[in-house]
DNA sequence: AGCACGCCGACT
DNA sequence: GTCGGCGTGCTC
């Protein structure tokens, strides 16, 4: 007998075995995609991970369905890999297979309802539901359950299909469809039997009085003879001035027929236009730095200050891993930074540079993952986000990591919840590649991994083309109150500077790390704070659309004339955010063009690419934007950053406050003065010497790095210790608490390091759960690997107990 | 994750 | 009396 063992796109911790023929067992490989039943119901895409004779004992295992492929589609090193993600994240292996696969690549099946045949059916026995499913049949052939539905406007539809199929009416059919569909373009040619000299003369004969056909006729005879290729309609139709309807015409009279060629999604028809880089001598030398750490070490860091030109060694080192036909996988935080990039790489590299990641459409995807398994030319060079580490590489050399301290390179939710730039530090050990983190301003767990010798270190210090570092000046907030020379949220520091830059035509940017117009609304007679109806979180007043909204579940209400709580009509607000600063400029600066980035102006799939469009353009001369701005753009006529208020960074509740604050204070600054002209930051804050501040500054990432390690140290953090958060929900409070707390109590004892907790996040409740959140601290010394197992163990006995089991429990490693 | 099975409240 | 709510358990 012969088995498969398959993973299943679900969130189960196991495989499942399946039974194969003999013939099958000697077709299928590790890889291949295979349909099998699952449940009474279900089919599922799964993946073949191991070919056995080993029968179960506790169980028939049930036959497959189909193959779905003829070739692998997905590499043993990938499944190596996700084991690894798995393992480590503490996810099951489904939830690695559903992320990674594309989801054009992972089919469930879907019931498909059709008629019985030839069949005499007395109407009068069915009830009104069961007539109408049964009319809607004798339209449409097949009906899927959605269909049914809304014929009905009823959610549960499964007794009366089961009526319908006692009755004899109806058949159900499980089927799944394949969803990636190939891009099909439409060609004419002239019809075969007018192919002969004779044919051609009938041809014109018949066309005597249809000019306008006769034209399209005659234009498809000079396009073939001039292009000497197929011609598509379009083509036709363009040259001809003319319609589809005339077209359409043509090939219903049988003079032209139409047929379909699959063309790729993944054409880049340019050319390489650049081709000799020049590197400046610190550039060079960071060159070859690189080069000699990597001959040491598999990873290197590269911390270049922000403008040091770090992408032009990217293309010298990629370059080199071309020459031995090596793969390179190019990292960015951001989806939206990577039409600047692409534009960039094209330019050198031509049609081998492919984008992948996750706003890409799902045939879009299946082509780029297709390509780069076959090893493809035109995907050599793949860019993405995140995700683009799950692609099936072959034969990858190089990884690029940009921004390497970006938060969105951690997945937050859905399972599996990984920080790809250390799965792809894992994979590139996997395929023996070399890996090149980069940043201004490195995490502190990448620059300690430097300082222990276990990555290779290499500093640009100064900018390219010898620009200079910007000057940052602070101003006080505290002394610029006291002394009323405040307008809004502006010092008069801070608008005489933008004044200077505007007058010189210069383009200004403003940092203010909160989106809506205010965070709270406040009644001034009774202290009423309107809050969240299903979170516990006041509401962001929105002025543009005058509403109070929810920034965890969207919920939003129009701005009350009045408070709820003591019918006072004196309302104010509290705290800012982007959109009245936006406000705020435009009565101060009348004349200037403003614009806004933040999530609300950056929605829809070009957004953000308007907004840096319009800038770069200099239609806008003072961009308001969030932490979006931080983003590793280049703009080169900025000479001014302001930074609104420094301190609602710092004041974070959470270990990494001080140092995202000088990441995000560091990337801000560097959008200033990016050509020959020193640019200026200002900083607003109430605390000017606060050693982050400072340290901004000063530019003074080591103060930084020294000052936060020795923290961390003391309160037991990354990178001395390391974190697993352990989030429990439940919309019941009181049996939350009583889990939380038993979960507590067996982990301290049983796990021989700290664990803290059960604590209740700042926002304590959201879409009606109550949270709560326990953080376990695993020291350096200790093993990993057993003390997951341990929790494993913990939580899986915490399952058992039946009034917990509704508790929802997620995990996350490194959750920070 | 789905989905069926099974036990209790609100309607004809 | 039934419809339909969601708690529980299983899927090779």
């Amino acid at each position: 007998m012969y088995f498969v063992e398959v993973i299943l796109p679900l969130s189960l911790a196991k495989t499942f075995t399946y039974q194969v023929s003999e013939t099958e067992f000697h077709y299928i490989k590790k890889g291949m995609r295979v349909a099998v039943p699952f449940g009474k119901t279900k089919m599922y895409t799964a993946l073949v991970i191991e070919i056995h004779q080993n029968q179960p004992l506790l169980y028939e295992a049930k036959e497959i369905h189909e193959i779905l492929d003829e070739n692998p589609i997905v590499t043993e090193i990938q499944i190596a890999h996700w084991q690894w993600i798995a393992t480590y994240y503490m996810c099951s292996i489904g939830d690695v297979y559903r992320s990674a696969m594309p989801s054009a690549l992972l089919l469930e099946s879907e019931t498909i309802i059709s008629k019985k045949q030839d069949l005499f059916v007395d109407e009068t026995l069915l009830s009104d539901d069961e007539f109408l499913v049964y009319q809607a049949l004798q339209q449409q052939s097949a009906l899927k359950v959605q269909d049914i539905i809304a014929i009905l406007n009823k959610k549960n539809i499964v007794p009366i299909l089961q009526k319908l199929m006692d009755k004899n009416i109806i058949t159900l059919q499980e089927e799944i469809s394949e969803v990636y569909k190939p891009k099909l373009v439409r060609y004419v040619r002239l019809h075969t039997k007018y192919e002969s000299n004779t044919g051609l003369a009938e041809l014109m004969e018949t066309l005597k009085n249809a000019s306008k056909q006769r034209e399209i006729v005659m234009r498809y005879f000079q396009l073939s003879t001039s292009e000497k290729k197929p011609i598509t309609i379009k083509k036709l139709i363009e040259a001809t001035n003319s319609s589809l309807a005339i077209v359409k015409a043509l090939i219903e009279k049988e003079i032209f027929e139409d047929y379909f060629i699959q063309e790729d999604r993944l054409n880049f028809l340019g050319k390489a236009q650049e081709t000799a880089l020049e590197l400046s001598v610190a550039q060079e030398t960071a060159f070859k730095e690189i080069k000699a750490s990597f001959a040491q070490n598999e990873v290197c860091l590269l911390h270049g200050v922000t403008a040091s030109g770090k992408t032009e060694i990217y293309i010298k080192l990629i370059e080199e891993y071309l020459v031995s036909e090596k793969q390179v996988l190019y990292l960015l935080p951001e989806i939206a930074l990577t039409t600047q990039l692409v534009e960039r790489l094209r330019a050198y590299f031509g049609d081998k540079v492919a984008v992948f990641h996750s706003k890409y459409n799902n045939n879009e995807r299946v082509e780029v993952w297709k390509q780069v398994l076959k090893d493809a030319k035109k995907a050599q060079i793949v860019i993405g986000a995140r995700s683009a580490l799950f692609l099936p590489f072959h034969n990858l050399g190089f990884v690029i990591v940009d921004e390497e301290h970006e938060q969105t390179f951690k997945q937050v939710d859905p399972a599996p919840r990984y920080h790809a730039r250390d799965a792809v530090i894992v994979l590139a050990h996997l395929h023996q590649a070399k890996v090149l983190l980069g940043s201004a301003t490195p995490s502190l767990e990448t620059y300690f991994n430097t300082q222990s010798g276990k990555y290779g270190l290499v500093a640009i210090s100064e900018r390219f083309r010898n620009v200079q570092m910007p000057v940052i000046e602070l101003v006080d907030l505290k002394d610029k109150y006291f002394r009323k020379q405040i307008t809004g949220h502006f010092s008069d520091h801070l608008i005489a500077a933008i004044t200077l830059a505007l007058s010189l035509g210069e383009q200004v940017i403003l940092f203010q790390n909160r989106r809506g117009y205010s965070p709270i609304i406040e009644c001034i007679t009774c202290g009423h704070v309107p809050q969240c109806q299903q979170c516990d979180v006041s509401l962001t007043y929105h002025k543009h659309k005058n509403q109070l909204r929810c920034h965890y579940c969207g919920y939003s209400m129009s701005k009350p004339t009045h408070c709820h709580c003591c019918s006072s009509i004196d309302l104010t607000t509290k705290g800012f955010g982007t959109e009245q600063i936006e406000q705020e400029l435009i009565t101060i600066f009348p004349s200037a063009k403003i614009g806004r980035m933040d999530q609300d102006t950056t929605r829809g799939k070009f957004g953000f690419e308007k907004i840096i469009d319009s800038f770069k353009n200099k239609e806008i001369d003072i961009l308001v934007g969030t932490q979006m701005l931080a983003k590793g753009l280049d703009f080169d006529n900025v000479s001014l950053v302001g930074i609104m208020n420094a301190d609602n960074m710092l004041y974070h509740p959470d270990f990494r406050a001080f140092e995202r604050s000088f990441q995000m204070m560091t990337q801000v600054s560097g959008r200033s003065g990016r050509s020959e002209k020193q640019g200026k930051v200002i900083i607003q804050t109430y605390n000017p010497n606060h050693n982050t501040i400072q340290q901004v500054t000063n530019n003074d990432y080591i103060g930084m790095y020294n000052e936060q390690l020795y923290d961390r140290q003391i309160y037991k953090y990354p990178p001395y210790f390391r974190i697993i958060k352990i989030t429990l929900k439940h919309r019941d409070f009181d049996k939350l608490k009583e889990g939380a707390m038993w979960l507590y109590q067996v982990m301290s004892q049983n796990l021989n390091m700290p664990v803290l907790g059960p604590e209740e996040p700042v926002i304590s409740r959201i879409r009606n759960e109550y949270i709560k959140t326990i953080l376990v601290k695993i020291p350096q010394n200790n093993s990993i690997i057993n003390t997951k197992k341990t929790i494993q163990k913990i939580l899986n006995s915490f399952e058992v107990v039946a009034t917990f089991r509704a508790i929802k429990v997620t995990l996350n490693v490194d959750f920070y």
